[in-house]
DNA sequence: CACATGACGCGTG
DNA sequence: ACACGCGCCATGT
């Protein structure tokens, strides 16, 4: 899948993702050094979902759960955010909980690579 | 090589 | 909120 580069970036920015906040798929994209490529961070995350990595912590732009409501993936999502104290109602979370500030974001943004 | 299919995103209507 | 269209890219027919 990809190059193994793109691989480690994605990964490696999806773990920087503080419990209790959320993202989506082209933000990680984007501090990942990969704009624009938001499908390609769900592929990773499809391939590489079973290792330990905040997997669930990845949401639409919209704040909606990418998978089909009332699916096993999408239930499961579900509940991990609830333990990290995310509010999701009806398949998605309140834009206001995307828990990335300016200042968050800056921060993540000058760390990388 | 031509298409179709996604853990996507953005603009329009 | 819903539906398209288009851009994006790896994979599979």
């Amino acid at each position: 899948m990809v190059n193994e580069k793109a691989k480690k970036q994605i990964r490696a920015t999806v773990q920087l993702i503080p419990s209790g906040c959320v993202a989506s798929y082209g933000q990680i994209a984007d501090l990942a050094g990969l704009p624009g490529r938001a499908r390609l961070v769900g592929k990773c995350l499809q391939v590489e979902g079973t290792q330990p990595l905040p997997w669930y912590r990845v949401l639409r732009s919209d704040g909606k759960i990418a998978f089909p409501p009332g699916s096993e993936f999408a239930k499961e999502q579900r509940s991990r955010l609830l333990e990290e104290g995310v509010d999701v109602r009806n398949n998605r979370v309140s834009l206001k909980q995307f828990g990335w500030t300016p200042e968050l974001h800056a921060l993540l943004h000058d760390l990388r690579f």
